[in-house]
DNA sequence: GCTCCTATTGGCGCTCTGCCAATTTTGCTA
DNA sequence: TAGCAAAATTGGCAGAGCGCCAATAGGAGC
């Protein structure tokens, strides 16, 4: 008898498993730092044991670089919509999406951008960098039909510098809340317009400057 | 007879010992991300037991906090020298001024800005932020003689947001060598004039119309 | 030269990580 | 429907790092 001895744990799908502990990993590594998370902690909350995560992850760093990844998959910029319009039209939307986005993936992408530490770990800066460096792409796609050149160092330059100010902008609306989202709003569509028509200009004359300065 | 046996260790002063196992945690904390460096490996390289570090640091994670500390003691942000003249020429020096300090300390600047984790780290956060935000307080005190109105929270969020510009742009600089130093230079000027003239206006208009339409 | 103060060492216990063999579950087949 | 084999899952072992504390050893003062 005992025909049916119920299963002391189930037995789940690969990909379904994987997914399951990513999550529980993303929600602890977002609360505490890398330090402050042990795979115990994630193995106990997934209802697993330890020694499962190593078998899907390899290490722990494997696993915290896949929430990291997973992570980034967000938009951390303005991306443009391709709608028609001026210029001005154009980023408008596109913050607005953005800050649409933002406001409902708040605690996500603070953790993702808010959280600076010491000492350069490349692997996840390249993870992010990369994120951002998308970003950039997308944005200067948008632009690119409004402007004459093609898309220089310097204006791929001035649109990264361009998303520092739009992630410590959108930190004073969701973080310090010394801002309103129409602030903000305001705030990243005008810089823009600046950026893109009065600074850029005077940065590529630098440019050209120092060019035609080098030869006799 | 071996009346004087050579000393194995030396013994120093509390402070002087203390800021010794300091440099050499700063500049490994700086290499190296915080779970990469052991206090075995500071203790060695600073040719002390490891039992010391905790004599004078009690735990691992409070000597990297110190080290976080003094590394932020280093401005992070233009910051103003109270000279004659306009507007613009005080930001062109602040400018210069900061701009020449990121040249000389080039390493350890990027190792405090330039890292980026997930998992928000609440003191290191802390300290940063405190740092950031008192590079906005002096650049508040250059431009108040030439802002009629006194310093809103709308003013130092927009300057919070150029510190914002002013880090990605210098990273552009020193990191990615898409911009020369005279190009960050115009590029953070202009910028900065811009926002103070034109963005923040606008800014504060918006507050004052959300402000107006909410009584009856 | 002796003594006392305290800087410094060395080692114990605990937790955490990485690894691997043993075990259990479950789909498939006869 | 019972048995088989593949794959998922567990549990425990070994090594490393951290926090702590009692014991030791410079070296300054008397």
């Amino acid at each position: 008898m005992a025909s049916n001895p119920a299963p002391r744990w189930q037995r789940l799908e690969h990909d379904e498993r994987r997914r399951q502990i990513l999550v529980v990993a993303r929600r602890l590594f977002s609360e505490r730092s890398y330090a402050a998370v042990s795979t115990s902690d994630i193995a106990l909350e997934a209802g697993v044991a330890r020694g499962l995560l190593h078998h899907y992850f390899g290490t722990k760093r494997e696993l915290y670089l896949e929430v990291v990844r997973a992570l980034v998959r967000m938009p951390s910029n303005p991306v443009p919509l391709h709608s028609g319009g001026g210029l001005e039209a154009v980023i408008g939307e596109s913050v607005d999406r953005w800050l649409e986005m933002l406001g409902r993936n708040r605690g996500t992408w603070l953790a993702a951008v808010g959280a600076q530490g010491l000492g350069r770990d490349v692997e996840v800066e390249a993870i992010l960098d990369e994120a951002r460096e998308q970003a950039v792409d997308r944005l200067i796609e948008a632009v690119e039909p409004y402007e004459a050149a093609e898309a220089s160092d310097e204006l791929r330059a001035v649109v990264r510098a361009y998303s520092g100010l739009a992630e410590a902008a959108s930190l004073e609306w969701l973080h310090r809340s010394r801002l309103t989202r129409e602030q903000v709003h305001t705030l990243l569509v005008k810089s823009f317009l600046n950026l893109i028509g009065d600074v850029l200009p005077a940065v590529e004359g630098e440019s050209a400057a120092a060019a035609s300065s080098a030869p006799p």
